[in-house]
RNA sequence: GCGGGCGUAGCUCAGCUGGUAGAGCACCACCUUGCCAAGGUGGAUGUCGAGGGUUCGAAUCCCUUCGCCCGCUCCA
């Protein structure tokens, strides 16, 4: 049984030995939270974002496709809110080592008769009125202090002074002088456009496509003979300087969304329906791309902890080998984005329904999902080691529609030119339909055994029955490793059905 | 940013108290191979993360630095 941890290392060697994901800037010593995609990773990367884009854009009716740009005027984000709330002051508690949020820390002072006795500090929490109360009470019986305990205020750290910062203890260890001030992280990163290189120029590397689409709404909707309700997608790249990117490619300072935002009419249970209906619509399309169920999960965001402009948020989870995490994001924003683009471009974004006569600005459900996660999450569904009779056995059970490559051909042996060349006119043959390789070096169980290890999910065989007998070729299915003979004509269709969904 | 761990071949790693770099796998070529690998022969491969110091001599000791991994905070 190997442990959880050498599993995502061996994941991540895999990843590398045969070509999926390479560490950026490698020759140069590596740079922290950005990575490359080699020969296969490329392709697996490519076939996951068709695989969402036919799915969610060409095969519905209600949705239409985008791509806007990466820099945008950045009037954007700080309508958004990302040029001011997209960076989260934080606050290290120097004894204990802890961070913090310093608007997730809040302090009091304890005054008692206009006396100060010191300080509170707590994390943000629902009971955290009463614990400051009951900490109030045991510091005034502390200090052995006779008269009223004025109202304990609590306040968020980042909104005290400095002088008030100065005295507040500690939440984990108690000590005084031990927090530091509240610094800053922006997450966005910046940029200038044009040669100058003065303030007047910031611009902003996107990080979430999502604002290009309600920034394009007024475009999509005046043009598209769109109707309520309908989606806008986007496939595309996000930048953000992460503090700590950690986990392989889970978290990374760059990578790349692939983002609904879905229009509906106003009403409570109107936004309810539809978000339960794309957490299902979404939850289903993992499945379609192989990834094991038992592995997926669902968490709710609980209200206290979402953002100011969501309704409700519900992430779909993957059990990765380093804990269960978020794949994708759901949330119901309701109409805050629209009616912040509305306030700061100045122009009207109201939705006009022939139906009811109504102008308003319509409610969105967004599901928001990362490739690269999803790349991950379909890696580590995949990835297992067999034991057959004491042998080991890697194999990446990726589901046919994700697979890099499709179809692996071998001629049975190599030092028969008749062989070969059957088999090398298959493999162009083939080429023209899918990603295929052909192979002939060593003996053919263990090219059968190379393939698995990059997750090819059929092996074709030409052997002498195909060039002496009837034509038939080996077909071999890497999770069963069972074998059938087919013609070349039933090969295809065989293929055909399988592989393209 | 702080704390902990770690950097030796493509991958996994060995190299003890300083003596001038190795194994397995992978890779390339040829041979062998009549259907689930690791047969044969031959071959290529390393600025031992980087810089500096100590020393006759450093992968090994010291200093500095860079990078990676884990925890805290953030999120797709």
């Amino acid at each position: 049984m190997v442990s959880e941890n050498t599993l995502i290392d061996e994941i991540v060697s895999l990843c590398k030995r045969r070509g999926f994901v390479f560490q950026s800037s490698e020759i140069y010593g590596g740079f922290n939270g950005f990575f490359d995609y080699g020969p296969l990773g490329v392709e697996l990367r490519r076939n996951i974002k068709d695989a969402w884009w036919d799915d969610m854009v060409r095969r519905r009716d209600d949705m239409v496709g985008l791509d806007s740009g990466i820099i945008m005027n950045p009037e954007i984000w700080k309508a958004s809110g990302h040029v001011d709330g997209f960076s989260d002051p934080m606050v290290d508690c120097k004894d204990s080592k802890m961070r913090y949020r310093a608007d997730q820390l809040f302090a009091a002072e304890i005054k008692v008769d206009g006396d100060s006795l010191g300080w509170v500090c707590l994390l943000e929490s629902i009971s955290m009125q009463d614990e400051a109360e009951k900490k109030a009470e045991l510091i005034k019986r502390k200090a052995a202090k006779q008269g009223k305990l004025e109202a304990v205020d609590l306040r968020p750290f980042d909104e005290l002074t400095q002088d008030e910062q100065a005295q507040v203890p500690s939440p984990a260890t108690g000590k005084v002088g031990a927090l530091t001030e509240p610094r800053d992280f922006n997450m966005m990163f910046e940029t200038s456009v044009g040669a100058l290189k003065d303030g007047s120029s910031t611009a902003y590397l996107r990080p979430e496509t999502a604002q290009g689409i309600f920034a394009n709404f007024k475009n999509i909707v005046d043009t598209g003979r769109v109707k309520l309700p309908f989606g806008i997608a986007q496939i595309g790249k996000a930048f953000r300087n992460e503090i700590t990117p950690r986990n392989f490619i889970f978290r990374s300072r760059e990578f790349e969304q692939m983002e609904i935002e879905y229009f509906i009419p106003q009403g409570e249970e109107v936004w309810q329906r539809y978000h339960r209906e794309w957490i299902d619509t979404r939850r289903s399309w993992f499945g379609s791309i192989g990834l094991t169920s038992e592995y997926l999960g669902e968490e709710v965001h609980p209200k206290e902890k979402l953002a100011h402009y969501a309704k409700a948020c519900t992430d779909i989870t993957f059990k990765f080998p380093f804990g269960e995490h978020e794949l994708e994001g759901i949330a119901a924003r309701g109409n805050f984005d629209l009616s912040q683009h509305q306030i700061h471009s100045g122009k009207n974004l109201e939705f006009f329904d022939e139906g009811t006569k109504q102008k308003f600005l319509p409610h969105v459900i967004e599901p928001s999902l990362g490739v690269d996660r999803t790349f991950l999450a379909v890696i580590c569904s995949s990835y297992q080691v067999d034991e057959v009779e004491g042998e080991k056995r890697t194999v990446l059970r990726f589901h046919p529609r994700v697979a890099p490559i499709k179809v692996g051909v071998f001629p049975l042996v190599k030092n028969k030119p008749e062989l070969v060349d059957r088999a090398r006119k298959l493999y162009s043959n083939l080429q023209q339909r899918w990603n295929v390789i052909y192979d002939q070096s060593g003996a053919i169980g263990r090219r059968y055994r190379r393939i698995d290890e990059v997750g090819v999910p059929f092996g074709v065989t030409v052997d002498f029955d195909t060039i002496e007998g009837d034509g038939s070729v080996t077909l071999r299915d890497r999770d069963t490793t069972n074998q059938q003979r087919l013609s070349e004509e039933d090969l295809f269709s065989y293929l055909e059905e399988k592989i393209n969904l």
